[in-house]
DNA sequence: ACTCAAACGGACTGACGGTCCGTTTCTTGT
DNA sequence: ACAAGAAACGGACCGTCAGTCCGTTTGAGT
């Protein structure tokens, strides 16, 4: 890749990023990113092909930590499934809320939550290996998906924003959710608005 | 309402309608609508006001009758609490899975679930209303969300036409986890493939 | 029939996603 | 160092579509 193509593929997705993070998942054009990451907007679709492959690559960009985390996460064998399950979904958690315009974006473009497009549904098979093993019998690729329905970014934030239940309510729902799905009962759930460590 | 505003309203209400049906939530523009019902683009907007008002205005039209037997559902003191809970999200399952092309229009358009939006705020309020006379002590509040959430519909699109669960075993499984949220306890959830009888 | 407010309709505008192609710039072989 | 060609650039251009505007038509009350 020539040194100018990969200096402004750079530019244009940090200021991608931005430009979501700052003005919402519907608040820049193409014509914008490519202003303002002072390219041309024929280079940004040469790049990225189209809105679409731009958001994408962003959120690949923007999401590789936390990717390779949770992957290393829902393998680490030393520790027991549950813990792994409820690890991984308050990690989800945490990245969605933190990234809540550029996960809705994604989704706006994939219609897919972010944990199951095509390039990490690793991600979902993984997931519902480990609830089948905390819960043999059950339907835990169901379950899986019911989780990560939980985390989609247009949900959470209409549960945070527009029903006003702050964040930590819905965190502590959402954990004790994932809790009663793999206990097989609900004991916990919603039982508290503290906002559990993990 | 003049007799010719009476007689459009109707006709581009109908047309959209089939359109949506048709050709998807994108699938149209608001002069292919105007175009489809024989009248000008102008009166479209005029009655409508804007392409999120004659969505919206759609899917008011078709799902009134809906709405009201689920409103009288969530109300019937005669049944059981847990029961009615149930009917209702069985019942809003189908609705939602016999109008995946609008719904999803719907959700696009105000990013709410339809049993969420303004006008029917009432529907979750009496459903964690439900939820808290069956289980005094948890986050009713959410709980409620949260099985509304499983009946979104790009959520179902998802898991029945992406993931290539059935609709049965979707509906199964969300039935489940109703019950689940119920009953403080998951021991039904996907179990099994077959569909209740309800 | 007369009037006029309400409704109509389609030309027009502005914004935006995406394409095209003449120009510029990096790289590589000599 | 230089030439040559491939790769990348950039912005003018195009088609589409939501939404507006205004001259024309139509229905309802008198």
């Amino acid at each position: 890749m020539r040194k100018d193509a990969e200096r402004n593929r750079a530019a244009i997705l940090a200021t991608a990023a931005r430009l979501i993070a700052e003005h919402g998942p519907d608040g820049f054009s193409m014509e914008d990113v490519a202003a303002a990451a002072g390219v041309g907007k024929g280079t940004v679709f040469r790049r990225f092909g189209d809105r679409d492959g731009l958001v994408r690559a962003v959120v690949d960009e923007t999401s590789q930590s936390w990717r390779a985390e949770s992957a290393a996460l829902l393998e680490a064998d030393d520790v027991p499934a549950d813990e792994r399950v409820i690890t991984f979904v308050a990690t989800l958690f945490d990245h969605v809320i933190a990234a809540l315009p550029l996960v809705t974006a994604l989704e706006r473009v994939s219609s897919r939550s972010i944990a199951c497009d095509s390039n990490s549904d690793l991600t979902h098979h993984r997931l519902a290996a480990l609830i089948a093993q905390v819960r043999p019998g059950a339907d835990a690729e169901f379950l899986a998906h019911a989780l990560l329905a939980q985390l989609r970014a247009d949900v959470l934030r209409h549960l945070v924003h527009q029903c006003g239940l702050g964040v930590p309510r819905v965190r502590a729902g959402v954990i004790s959710l994932a809790r009663g799905v793999l206990a097989g009962d609900l004991e916990h759930a919603g039982g508290s608005a503290t906002m559990p460590r993990l």
